[in-house]
DNA sequence: TATGAGGATGGGAGCGCTCCCAATTTAAGT
DNA sequence: ACTTAAATTGGGAGCGCTCCCATCCTCATA
């Protein structure tokens, strides 16, 4: 039912192969020919078959973008969205189309081995994973290449995008710290996350580097979820901390919340650093101060270096560490050092 | 490289179309043979290659999911995700897999019927749109079947799965009416989808219904941002309203930002109702009440339609309609009637 | 023992493309 | 005009499946 290029070869009179020359812009064939062919092409409103090209061609131009269901449950922040659509706008741009799947823990194993191998997709981009997740070692054995959103210790050789946390955690503590405060406590991510590990690091290192001692008492395990910020703050302020760093902003609406209901000001009292710069960060009150991950453009870059793999699978596998960037606002006061930047 | 159904069958001793029986699941195989396949697949961690699978049967088992920018800028809230959990959730366990097309207005035109016709999809979940998109023209010529979330004038017979605005915005306003509220205002959504444009009308007709009449000082137009909520409130302060339906929680958010500047307290000062119950609704100071859209459950909906319109294309289309919840929190005062329900 | 009905199996054709090589045309050079 | 190279074009094979029909068994029955 659908036009086919042997439709398209008859009624412009050329071969199959001609035909199919011009719809894949290749060389060798007369300007009368590649015009008469467009023509047709436009007149009949043909789209190549891609099932039947990727068949012949072994090659699907699909990436597959994998986003274990833990992920997306903890994050409400829109990652998984600013994710897709990096991933999906460089796909696009070099004719890729993008299968999404979504895991879901009954059906994970298999489900998973099947998209995996079912032919169709000829890469993988893995959304940050906790450590341990099955899929790793599904993702071990596959001949395809993928890349990876968030570093995984279990894959150290895969390709990686990710953003510096340990860089982005010293930044945002440092920030406090020269803004004069000095018990910094932090909330901490998920340690089933490699990020959330990272960030605390990045946390101990500014304090050590400062010539201050780690507290652990100043340290409340959080998960990145909004409760999570508002017990990890009632669990901190008994120490009197004058600044927190804390490791999501979702966990800091949590921990504003509960700084509300005790009446602590924000940022008199205490001073916070948030993690994310979700869109929200802008317009909590006060506004909050935060390291900007640009997950959108990570999403662009997982997909570029995973489609360059694609085309040319001798390449060697990469890594991009992105630098997470401090936005100033109002959480830490000191609006001598203030100035937002613009749009995310 | 990959394993084939030629290999099964030379490893297990059949034929391919014994072979392909067995991987089917079809009858008139014998107990024998079936065993000695099913091992052999097992043994050799074989998948049919899905491209060869769809070209052969002219179906591809792979359902598109489109998602329009407009909309997935305006939404912050979690509306992408829940929406593509559920149709990925269903999809799955359908053996249908999903491809994810997320517009961009550059390619826009060219890129959409590509996605529609390049026959890797055999239909397509079309989320929420505005009204006048370009994808509506592609969509009316395509031969694929298609289901709207969220209706769309320009294509009454569609198949849709929508939540029932005006009866949600009703029953919102009416709540507001129960606990003794008289001057009600609102904030509008966005005039360019059809969600909003309901939701007036409910709010309207439930004024009326109460035997009030509509004061068009009492409506602020809003665009489902949270900015928009913010200085919606604003405008409407002026006319000292005891209570705001708000089309949307994200706008809703806004406006508790605008009261908590000037100083109005919710619920004593004044009543709100959102709309959508996103996960941080829960946490607002005061928690909102607010209208749940199950969100997720309208993505299984709309996936289980689509893939029965794929399978039976004779299948009339259809039109669902759910009904919003209600979740009443603390946004409104009268904890008499107050009991929230959980979970999402 | 012959016969036929079913169940079980095998193999050809073809889905719409790409890839490769052969055939044909055209242009260039002597 | 005659050869040779280059530019164009055409068609076969095959990608890995499904679908359909032909073949081959195996029994029960006459």
């Amino acid at each position: 039912m659908p036009v086919t290029l042997e439709d398209i070869a008859e009624v412009s009179g050329y071969s199959r192969s001609t035909v199919s020359r011009v719809i894949n812009g290749e060389p060798g064939v007369s300007h009368r020919a590649r015009q008469k062919i467009t023509d047709v092409v436009e007149q009949l409103n043909y789209h190549p078959n891609q099932a039947a090209r990727g068949l012949a061609a072994g090659q699907m131009n699909n990436i597959g973008l994998i986003i274990p269901e833990t992920v997306s449950f903890i994050f409400n922040d829109p990652y998984f969205q600013f994710l897709s659509l990096g991933v999906s706008q460089t796909s696009n741009e070099q004719d890729f189309s993008v299968m999404l799947w979504l895991s879901d823990p009954d059906l994970e194993r298999k489900s998973i081995n099947k998209f995996l191998n079912n032919g169709l997709v000829d890469g993988f981009i893995i959304a940050s994973m906790l450590m341990g997740d099955p899929i790793i070692e599904a993702l071990k054995s596959t001949p395809r290449p993928f890349v990876l959103v968030g570093r995984q210790p279990a894959l150290p050789d895969a390709s990686v995008v990710d953003c510096d946390n340990v860089q982005g955690a010293y930044a945002a503590t440092q920030h406090l710290l020269k803004t004069g405060r000095k018990r910094i406590a932090t909330i901490t991510g998920s340690e089933g996350m490699q990020s959330g590990i990272n960030r605390i690091e990045g946390y101990q290192k500014a304090l050590q580097d400062w010539g201050l001692t780690v507290n652990h008492a100043l340290i409340a395990k959080g998960d990145y979820t909004e409760g999570s910020g508002y017990f990890g703050m009632f669990q901190l302020l008994p120490e009197k901390p004058d600044a927190v760093f804390i490791a999501s902003d979702n966990m800091a609406h949590g921990a504003y919340r509960a700084l509300k209901e005790v009446g602590i000001r924000v940022p008199d009292d205490i001073a916070i650093v948030g993690f994310d710069d979700i869109p929200s960060a802008d317009q909590m009150t006060p506004s909050l101060t935060t390291m900007r991950q640009p997950i959108r453009k990570m999403g662009n870059l997982a997909a570029e270096i995973l489609i360059n793999k694609i085309n040319y699978p001798d390449t060697d596998s990469q890594r991009i560490i992105l630098n997470p960037e401090l936005v100033v606002r109002q959480s830490c006061g000191s609006s001598a050092l203030a100035g937002s930047i613009t749009l995310r």
